[in-house]
DNA sequence: TTCAATGTTTAGAC
DNA sequence: GGTCTAAACATTGA
């Protein structure tokens, strides 16, 4: 489910093993994946050597030592798949095949590296993309996002600042609106409002000094605390390394509906807001 | 058969 | 321009 922490937790594998590898080949099985020609996109990224894997908000960048970027979008249901030998990680959408082998039915490009090993980007709704894009392509794509969320100046008072053009907009929206605080999606929205007892249908204008203290300070725990289990992904090293958590075991509303709160008696209530399920405690959110 | 699903973008209405 | 809704992208699975 990738969101913010399954991007970081993916982000954080891949760097420790990509980093200094050079791209030899790449597969296209869907064309609509990438956003150049597969000649071009041959031509702009074979040889050249991986420096660096980080993210801004949902999106992975690969830097490139010839001075693209390869930019990557999980969306809905992308999936990447480190391999070599017998050791694999996944990262992005919890597992689709498997035990299956690869590449499988959802693999949409394949690279492989000069040390042997592959990545494979699966993805089922084939909403993902992968971008070869040049520093200024770069920066101009990500000259329309918002604010880090974990970064150090991500406070009550920042939120209320990001937002405050659009205060008729109710609160759960906002909160997903990536040109204005990036990385938060449908599950950690819900998440960050519970724990913050704000109703997610609240109007933006409305809401207290406090509780834009709240909700800022829940966003980033429920988000560190995801990257801690690992985000909501799948994911293990066959090679063994030990265990690995999963964050779907600690929602506190999302997917609870009729349930009892967690935090009072109320029980846990769901309904559509901006097209998307929302759920919330009509005990304790107001 | 119908509906909902982790994300974004776009079009249209008010 | 703000805000809302629906639709689009495409597929799976309940």
């Amino acid at each position: 489910m990738p969101e913010l922490p399954e991007v970081e937790t993916i982000v954080r594998d891949l760097e420790l093993n990509l980093s200094g590898l050079k791209i030899e080949s790449s597969r296209l099985l869907y064309d609509k994946a990438i956003n150049l020609d597969l000649k071009d996109w041959r031509k702009r990224l074979l040889g050249q050597k991986i420096t660096k894997v980080w993210r801004r908000g949902k999106q992975i960048i690969l830097s490139l030592d010839g001075g693209d970027f390869l930019v990557i979008h999980l969306k809905m249901t992308g999936q990447l798949i480190w391999q070599k030998n017998h050791k694999l990680i996944v990262g992005g959408h919890p597992i689709i095949g498997a035990g299956q082998t690869l590449p499988n039915k959802f693999s949409r490009v394949i690279f492989s590296f000069n040390d042997g090993s592959q990545l494979f980007f699966n993805d089922v709704r084939k909403f993902g993309w992968l971008k070869l894009l040049t520093a200024d392509e770069l920066a101009k794509k990500f000259t329309n996002l918002g604010v880090e969320p974990l970064s150090r100046d991500f406070d009550g008072q920042k939120l209320k600042a990001v937002l405050k053009n659009k205060p008729k907009s109710k609160i759960k929206l906002a909160l997903l609106d990536q040109s204005k605080v990036v990385g938060i999606g449908n599950i950690y929205a819900d998440e960050a409002l519970w724990l913050s007892r704000i109703k997610p249908d609240r109007r933006v204008a409305d809401l207290k000094n406090k509780e834009w203290q709240a909700l800022a300070s829940a966003v980033k725990k429920i988000l560190r605390l995801s990257i801690k289990y690992r985000g909501t992904s799948f994911s293990d090293y066959r090679d063994a390394s030990g265990a690995k958590g999963n964050f779907i075991s600690h929602l506190k509303v999302y997917g609870r509906a009729g349930q009892p709160c967690y935090n009072c008696q109320g029980i846990v209530k769901k309904f559509k807001l901006g097209g998307r399920g929302t759920h919330w405690c009509e005990g304790c959110q107001r």
